[in-house]
RNA sequence: GGUCCUGUGGCCGAGUGGCUAGGCAGAGCUCUGCAAAAGCUCCUACAGCGGUUCGAAUCCGCUCGGGACCUCCA
């Protein structure tokens, strides 16, 4: 088995990837800072990285995926409005702040169903971990590598980069950042511009504060990732992973912190996913090209012409490689949509194809056939194994749809795949598709009654055209059309449907 | 201004120097009461200009275009 091989943000470079604890894997991914809806946006490293999760799994690693939840906000270092962003929203909508962190939380995690992501092992909150924080902060000041000033506590960068590289993930030079990070306001306590908050002093009016060494406050935004890791990872893990946005400074930041509290780096392998992009842009609330995915499922966002179904969504971003900006189009969507139902409609027809009928017990195989479509299947796990490159993993899925579909409607000669092929075949494709990949059917569940319904409509319709009365049953299949249910003929007189 | 990424056929997108990625759309044929689906076939591109090489979409340089980060951000 050919090794797995990822590119690590931090060396720029593809490298062989060898766990700290062999058979195990601790991997962190940034999560939703749940003051606001999630967006499309946020789909893209939740898909990737539960895919990332899935896949290191089937590899046989016992995985700890570790996902936080922002729900303490962060400060709003610009100096704009010295509140915190959760309480701030929370006054407006006139609620309390855990409510809405509540409400925000429940609705990411049904989105995160819709796109059948698999729960992380442990989602750890940021305000559930203040304690945490706190004693990473205290062991920060003790380092001597932050101080306080009037009840908030910031990272000395300076001291820091000394005797370290700040910069060694994003590529910055420290000394360009202090040229050319801008100067703000409100941040004369700061001992150099590019120092960051640890902790902030809460304004009377902040409604999200904790009591800590320097006065009532909040956490500032880097060190929850950091603490949250260490706990539930260690010093040390293997995978920390987030979109590109957050490289600078967001993980620079949780470097230094985490190098400085453990004494040592505090990851092996950095993954950053691309963004989204909406008509070359990269979708952000200062854009104003945000769109939300309950508005996405549901098509009510001026730039959907439709509604889009989660799948459709996932498999969209699985067409591209994870480090690929991905443009998003109604275009691209909607061919996606379709790529997907005829990949899925092959997969179902392969599931009825019986294998002991279809196959031939040994010789009089097609040698041709069965050596492409192993060659297809075998090619999988090597792309896999090359930084996750799922696009190619289902290009070839999409060339066995034509080799399947000729075996079900029997234009390839019954026996022209060995019967262990088939099985073989079907067994990866639902190990790829559903396990490694995590697509499901667009059709929803529970139609029991609806299919009685229909196979009561098909047999009547199948009498008419028994009868030559075409009239009867060209009303079944548009009137069923006009419902939204389309009813094919199939070859040798059975009828299929769907639900489009 | 600084750092970095990127430019592939009508659209979306893989591409490790040599052999058709794939999807969607479009055209033709087959099958078919009609339709849909399916099968087969066609459309075969790499921003521009130089260079390296037997050979470049793939490496190097320049030009032009697009984007990200430098500030909360997935």
């Amino acid at each position: 088995m050919a090794e797995l091989r990822i590119y690590n943000s931090l060396t720029r470079q593809k490298e062989v990837f060898t766990p700290l604890v062999p058979g195990h894997v601790g991997m962190y991914v940034c999560g939703p800072t749940v003051s606001g809806e999630s967006h499309l946006g946020h789909a893209r490293p939740y898909i990737t990285f539960d895919v990332v999760f899935r896949y290191l799994q089937t590899l046989g690693y016992k995985v700890r995926y570790v996902r936080n939840i922002t729900d303490a906000g962060h400060f709003e270092e610009e100096g704009r409005e010295a509140t915190d962003k959760i309480a701030e929203k929370a006054k407006l909508e006139q609620l309390e702040p855990m409510e809405l962190v509540h409400k925000y939380t429940r609705l990411f995690h049904w989105a995160m169903e819709q796109f059948n992501t698999l729960p992380p092992s442990v989602e750890p909150t940021a305000t559930g971990h203040i304690v945490e924080q706190i004693g990473m902060i205290e062991q920060l000041i003790e380092a001597g590598y932050a101080y306080e000033v009037q009840g908030s506590v910031y990272f000395d960068v300076k001291k820091y980069a000394a005797s370290h590289d700040y910069g060694k993930l994003s590529g910055r030079v420290i000394d360009e950042l202090l040229t050319t990070t801008r100067e703000l306001e409100g941040q004369e306590e700061k001992k150099d511009r590019t120092d960051f908050a640890l902790w902030k002093a809460a304004a009377p009016e902040h409604i999200m504060r904790w009591q800590s060494p320097w006065g009532v406050g909040y956490p500032g935004w880097h060190i929850e990732c950091s603490a949250m890791a260490t706990k539930y990872l260690g010093k040390q893990f293997d995978i920390h992973g987030g979109g590109m946005d957050l490289l600078f400074p967001h993980h620079e930041s949780e470097i230094a912190q985490s190098t400085i509290c453990n004494h040592q780096t505090p990851v092996r392998y950095w993954m950053h996913n691309n963004m989204i992009t909406i008509n070359g842009r990269k979708m952000g609330k200062s854009y104003n090209n945000v769109i939300r995915l309950t508005e996405l499922f549901s098509g009510t966002h001026p730039l959907l012409e439709k509604a889009y179904h989660p799948m459709t969504v996932r498999f969209f971003i699985l067409q591209t490689h994870y480090s690929s900006t991905l443009d998003f189009s109604n275009e691209a969507l909607q061919a996606a949509e379709k790529g997907l139902k005829r990949l899925w409609e092959a997969y179902q027809k392969l599931k009825k194809i019986d294998c002991a009928q279809k196959g031939a017990s040994g010789n009089g195989s097609d040698e041709a056939l069965t050596q492409t479509v192993n060659r297809l299947l075998g090619e999988l796990h090597l792309f896999m194994n090359d930084d996750f490159s799922t696009a190619k993993v289902l290009a070839n899925f999409f060339e066995l749809v034509p080799i399947i579909n000729a075996i079900y409607d029997g234009l390839t000669p019954t026996g022209a795949l060995a019967a262990s092929t088939l099985l073989h075949l079907q067994k990866e494709m639902t190990h790829w598709l559903e396990t490694v990949l995590g697509l499901q059917g667009m059709e929803e569940g529970g139609h029991n009654k609806l299919e009685q319904v229909m196979n009561l409509l098909i047999d009547i319709r199948k009498e008419a055209r028994g009868r030559k009365d075409f009239m009867t049953s060209d009303k079944i299949r548009d009137r069923l059309a006009s419902v939204g249910i389309q009813l094919k003929d199939e070859k040798g007189g059975e009828m299929t449907w769907r639900i489009d």
